[in-house]
DNA sequence: GTCAGATTTGATAATGGATATCATTATCAA
DNA sequence: TTGATAATGATATCCATTATCAAATCTGAC
């Protein structure tokens, strides 16, 4: 299913409703693909159209988080990333220390592991992720 | 090397102090078998302590973090929250989303997977974090 | 032990991202 | 078209963390 009839599947069946704003912002998170802020992605949004405030970018964001079409990225700066997941699924991420480089990795084999320890522990996943830290390739000399 | 040693070792290669606040709460920290956000171990420390304020324990906790005593635990709510690593080694967590229950878990596995992966990517590795949220046998059903 | 200089402390203010508020506007089923 | 209700945008509020700064404390030198 496409991203956009997923957002508004989740929309409709929670109630909500279709607006521009809705569409006008969710069209330029597909568009982006890098994770940003909520400041981020409202600068983006500016660009295109002045009219649309923060908080509406903000609201938007959590709604997308909550429909499945973007996920939250958190790497404990206190700053709420998003990244659709569209054009590219699951995925962990290295971060460089140094100049903030994000790598995104993803290993079958991690993935099965971490299975077999959630099933261990008697937990039914919903969701996880794992941040790496470190320094890249260029700032490690 | 103990986590006394280890911390104050840290302190005086920093040109820092030791003083009463920093090993009354230590000590503190060390008797906590839990993540404790700062709040409440200030809470923890005014049990013993009515003269040691908020900021203090806020700081010596980035403090314990940057020495190596302590690690920073982030579930993503916007609050940070600190474990020693004392007595117990590195480790993820389980995350219950419902009842809030948090199992520690740990995979020899995985970590090799891990580095293996982050070599791949010409990083080098200074710390990682793995949280998986879910539902726990009791909130499962 | 005492002193000087530097660090730490504690109270509180400032910061900054996320969320709440609320009057106005937009959506949508009937 | 309309009435009910959700959404918007500007701004206020919240809350954890961090900064500020005068007073207290620590440490090495004498």
């Amino acid at each position: 299913m496409d991203a956009r009839t997923k957002f508004y599947q989740f929309v409709e069946r929670q109630g909500l409703r279709h607006t521009g704003q809705r569409e006008k912002i969710l069209t330029i998170v597909l568009a982006t693909e890098k994770h940003v802020s909520a400041q981020e992605l409202y600068d983006l949004v500016q660009k295109k159209h002045k009219e649309i405030g923060y908080a509406t970018v903000s609201r938007t964001l959590k709604l997308l988080a909550d429909s499945g079409v973007c996920r939250i990225v958190d790497f404990g700066d206190g700053v709420h990333r998003y990244e659709h997941q569209y054009g590219h699924g699951h995925h962990d991420h290295l971060i460089c220390t140094k100049c903030g480089m994000v790598a995104e990795i993803y290993s079958e084999e991690l993935e099965e592991i971490q299975s077999k320890l959630v099933k261990k522990h008697g937990f039914v996943q919903t969701r996880h992720k794992l941040d790496i830290f470190g320094l890249c390739s260029k700032c490690k000399t």
